[in-house]
RNA sequence: GGCCCGUUGGUCAAGCGGUUAAGACACGGCCCUUUCACGGCUGAAACAUGGGUUCGAUUCCCAUACGGGUCACCA
C-alpha cells in the first residue's frame, strides 16, 4: 500500500514548487490506489503564521489534490500537526540514546559559534560526558538538545528514484541535532519519525533534501526501521538561476487564479514542469495525470516557469469549455467592462476562443460601452485594400442605407450590406473594415463589422458611423 | 571552499550505442477568414567543452566549464 504525505510548513505562502512537490506526492500515491496524506510542520515557533494552514487548505481544495488523511479530515495516524505530536519525539530521541546512537548536549551556543571557527563541524564534546556529569547537568536543569552520533568512518549510500544512487563519506556529517533545547525536535528528526508512524513509503521533496539524505538514512538505521522510497525532485525556476521564490515576489498559486488562470489549467500545466508522459499528449485532467504517471518520468534537471505557456494552456481550456460554464465564469469580468444593453452570451462566444486569462476580458470588450478614440490610420489596411478616401466613401455610402434599415437582425444586416457592396462595387473588404474600426475604435474586435452592428444597437451603431466620417472628412 | 546534483533549440521536453535528434510554447511565413484570434500548412532554431571506451557516441567513463543545492537549536 502506497502512503505519501504533503509536509508544508504554514508559512502563508504556497508556491509553484510546493504544489507541484504536493501534485506528484498525490499523483504517485493515486496512480497506485494509494493514501495521499496533509501533515502540518510547524515545529519552528518562530515562523509560525497565523492563517497560514487555511492557506494550505485552500489551495489543495482548489487544486482538487484532496487529501485521504489530514488535520481536518482525520485518519489513523494522527494528530497530523506536529506541533500536537510533540511528546513523542523527545521519547524516541532517549531511545535512541539509550541505544547508544544519540546523546545529550548541553553545549551553549557561545561554545558552538567559537568551536565553528576552527573547526566545520561540532567537535562531540558532550560525547564523552561521564554518566554522573549528564545526570547532574539534567538536575540541575542546564538546557540541552540531543545529538545524533554519527560514524566517522565509512561511506552511506541511499538510492533516490530520479537521481539513482548516492554516495557520502561519513565524516562529512555532523552530529545532528535531534531535539533542540525548546524540547521540539528539528525537521529532520520530526519527518523521520512521523513518516515511519505515519507509514509513509514514498519520501517526495524538492532536491535541496539530497545532501540531508544520508542523515535520515543513518537515523532510520539507528532506529531499525525500514527505509522509505525516496523521490527528489528537482526545484521550478524562475530563470536559469533564480528559483521561484516568494521573495522574489513571484506567483503564487493564489496570485495566479487571481489573474485568471484556471486551477486545471495551472495543475496540468505544473505537473509538466519536470514531468513528461511517455507519448505526446500534453492536456491532462487530473485522472488522467493518474492514470499516465510514472516516477520513471520524472526530470533531474530544474525546470523554468514559463508564463507564456501557461497562458496558452489556460486558453486551450477555456476554448474546451462549455459555452454556458464559460458564459458563468466570464460574466463578472463582461459586467465589469460592459453596462450597455448588449447581448452578453453573443459577446461571450465572440471572446471564448480568443482569450489567455478571465482577467483579459475587460480589456477585450470595453470599447461597447464607449466608442475609444482612435487614429485614422486605422482606417489604412493594405490587404483590405482600404485607406482614409475609400474608407470615408464606403460610409458614407452606407449611412443612409443602414438610416433606412428597418431589422437590425444580423441576417437582415448582412443581405443589406451585401446588397449595397454589388451596387457600388467595391470589395467586401473595403466596406466591412470601415464599418468594423468606426464600431471598435480598435484595430481589431471580438467579432466582425457585420456581427458589431448588430451587437450595438441601431442608433449607437449609426453615430459611431457619423464619428467615423467626421474624423475622416477633418483629415480630407 | 568541501561535498552532492544538474547541463538536448529562447522555454518545456522526447531520446536510453546506429534516428533525417520527436512534440509543445514562443517566434517568422503562407492559407482560411470582413479584422484580430481560432484552425490548417510551413520555416528558422539544440545535444556545454575536451579527452577516452567502442566499428560507431546526444546516449557509457573521466576531466573542464557553467549553473544549482548543501554544509543551522530553519524547514
Amino acid at each position: 500500500m502506497v502512503r505519501t504525505r504533503f509536509a508544508p510548513s504554514p508559512t502563508g505562502y504556497m508556491h509553484i514548487g510546493n504544489l507541484r512537490t504536493a501534485l506528484y506526492e498525490y499523483l504517485i500515491a493515486k496512480s497506485a490506489g494509494g493514501t495521499f496524506i496533509l501533515r502540518i510542520e510547524d515545529t519552528d515557533k518562530e515562523r509560525f503564521v497565523e492563517g497560514a494552514t487555511d492557506v494550505i487548505y485552500k489551495t489543495l481544495q482548489l487544486a482538487s489534490i484532496v487529501h485521504d488523511e489530514g488535520p481536518d479530515v482525520g485518519g489513523d495516524f494522527g494528530p497530523y500537526i506536529q506541533s500536537e505530536r510533540k511528546s513523542g519525539y523527545l521519547d524516541y530521541a532517549k531511545m535512541l540514546i539509550e541505544k547508544g546512537e544519540a546523546y545529550y548536549c548541553f553545549c551553549t551556543k557561545e561554545r558552538l559559534t567559537q568551536v565553528r571557527e576552527t573547526s566545520d563541524q561540532y567537535d562531540r564534546h558532550c560525547l564523552s560526558l561521564s554518566k554522573e556529569q549528564i545526570e547532574k547537568n539534567l538536575a540541575d536543569g542546564i538546557p540541552y538538545v540531543i545529538r545524533q552520533k554519527m560514524p566517522t568512518t565509512g561511506q552511506t549510500t541511499f538510492h533516490d528514484e530520479v537521481y539513482g544512487d548516492i554516495t557520502v563519506e561519513n565524516g562529512l556529517l555532523e552530529d545532528q541535532i535531534l531535539i533542540k533545547s525548546d524540547s521540539l525536535p528539528t525537521y529532520n528528526f520530526a519527518n523521520v519519525v512521523d513518516d515511519h508512524l505515519m507509514k509513509i513509503t514514498h519520501v517526495v521533496r524538492g532536491s535541496e533534501y539530497l545532501s540531508s539524505t544520508p542523515k535520515y538514512n543513518l537515523l532510520y538505521e539507528a532506529f531499525g526501521w525500514d527505509i522509505p522510497t525516496y523521490v527528489h525532485v528537482p526545484p521550478v525556476m524562475k530563470s536559469a538561476t533564480e528559483k521561484l521564490s516568494k521573495r522574489n515576489g513571484d506567483a503564487s498559486f493564489e496570485d495566479l487564479i487571481e489573474m485568471g488562470y484556471l486551477p486545471e489549467a495551472i495543475v496540468n500545466y505544473v505537473a509538466l514542469l519536470g514531468w513528461s508522459p511517455s507519448d505526446n499528449q500534453e492536456i491532462f485532467t487530473l485522472d488522467e495525470l493518474i492514470q499516465a504517471f510514472t516516477i520513471k518520468n520524472l526530470s533531474k534537471s530544474p525546470s523554468i516557469f514559463d508564463m507564456k505557456k501557461l497562458s496558452w494552456m489556460n486558453s486551450e481550456y477555456l476554448k474546451k469549455m462549455d459555452k454556458e460554464v464559460f458564459y458563468d465564469l466570464a460574466l463578472p469580468f463582461l459586467q465589469k467592462a460592459v453596462t450597455r444593453d448588449v447581448d452578453l452570451k453573443l459577446v461571450a462566444s465572440y471572446i471564448q476562443t480568443r482569450l489567455d486569462r478571465l482577467n483579459d476580458i475587460p480589456s477585450l470588450v470595453d470599447f461597447i460601452d464607449v466608442l475609444p478614440s482612435y487614429d485614422i490610420a486605422l482606417y489604412v489596411h493594405k490587404k483590405m485594400k482600404t485607406d482614409e478616401t475609400n474608407s470615408l466613401h464606403c460610409l458614407q455610402e452606407a449611412l443612409p442605407v443602414l438610416s433606412a434599415q428597418a431589422d437590425w437582425s444580423e441576417q437582415a444586416l448582412h443581405d443589406t450590406l451585401m446588397a449595397l457592396i454589388a451596387t457600388l462595387g467595391v470589395k467586401n473588404g473595403q466596406m466591412l473594415w470601415p464599418i468594423r474600426t468606426a464600431l471598435s475604435g480598435r484595430p481589431t474586435s471580438p467579432c466582425g463589422a457585420i456581427e458589431l452592428l448588430a451587437l450595438l444597437n441601431k442608433e449607437e451603431s449609426l453615430a459611431r458611423i457619423e464619428t467615423g466620417i467626421a474624423l475622416l472628412s477633418k483629415a480630407e
